[in-house]
DNA sequence: ATGACGCTCTTAGAGCGA
């Protein structure tokens, strides 16, 4: 089965994308960031009629996640337990399959514009509070994956220009500790799980042909528990919606998971 | 390089993303 992470920048501008991508990648399950959209204006009809349910967390003009999956998620939580938050960031639930329950988390993290400003240390606080309850769900969920757009490039190679934007953001030390710090919760990048295409990203700036020079990032991710690591099966980055008429700035990642 | 490009809210220009 695979499972996969997709920032759209506007559900609402990117639906017709996403489900022609779904058409040909039927995944179990999609975790969706930056919809822009309430949650009353979500195309539900739209998931159905391909044979998918969503369920979403929006708000107005900004942020915004859901999950698009097969069977209906349970257990459904919007955002993290305890941490106040006026941003939609985080949706989680439960797909049930044949190996036992799936816990699937999805996050849109944090961008942070710049060290040292205000929105860098709502980052921080915000990674902090991610990793406490994540501690808690892998103790409750032994099969968990962590996927979306972590807004953190987590190595030198995952950045086209590691030298030039050296302690910027997505590239500072302290972001980067965080990303190791869920790795330490018993987690696994996907994606290196693999050999790998040098210089494989998955987000590229619009501007300045960043997409046809390659000038990308490799900011979304998705980590698997321990007791799914053996069982997965591959992880890649789909640049193909990156190439549509009118794209996200970010591209796909899909994981196949054994069963 | 206070840039570029795209989206939202609102209807000309600001805020934000990464």
């Amino acid at each position: 089965m695979q499972i996969a992470t997709w920032n759209v920048n506007s559900l609402s501008v990117r639906l017709p994308q996403v489900l022609d991508w779904l058409r040909t990648n039927p995944v179990e399950a999609l975790g969706l960031q930056e919809l822009k959209l309430v949650d009353e204006k979500f195309p539900h009809a739209a998931f159905e009629e391909l044979g998918y349910h969503a369920v979403s967390f929006g708000q107005k003009t900004y942020n915004g996640v859901a999950w698009i999956s097969r069977a209906p998620l349970q257990d459904v939580v919007r955002n993290i337990p305890g941490h106040d938050d006026t941003q939609a960031r985080v949706i989680a639930g439960t797909l049930p399959t044949a190996a036992g329950p799936l816990r699937l988390v999805n996050g849109y993290f944090v961008n942070g514009q710049a060290p040292g400003s205000d929105k860098f240390a709502y980052k921080m606080a915000w990674l902090e509070a991610l990793q406490a309850w994540l501690r808690e769900q892998l103790a409750q969920w032994r099969r968990l994956a962590l996927v979306g757009d972590f807004n953190i490039a987590p190595e030198d190679r995952d950045s086209f220009d590691p030298v030039g934007l050296a302690g910027s953001i997505h590239h500072t030390d302290e972001e980067r500790a965080h990303f190791r710090g869920l790795l330490g919760l018993g987690l696994h990048d996907a994606f290196r799980l693999f050999e790998q295409p040098d210089k494989t990203f998955s987000w590229w700036d619009y501007r300045m042909l960043g997409f046809q020079k390659n000038r990308g990032l490799r900011i979304d991710h998705i980590l698997v528990s321990d007791a799914l690591k053996d069982g997965v099966q591959a992880c890649q980055v789909d640049r193909a919606p990156r190439k549509n008429p009118q794209p996200s700035d970010h591209a796909p990642v899909v994981a196949t998971l054994a069963g």
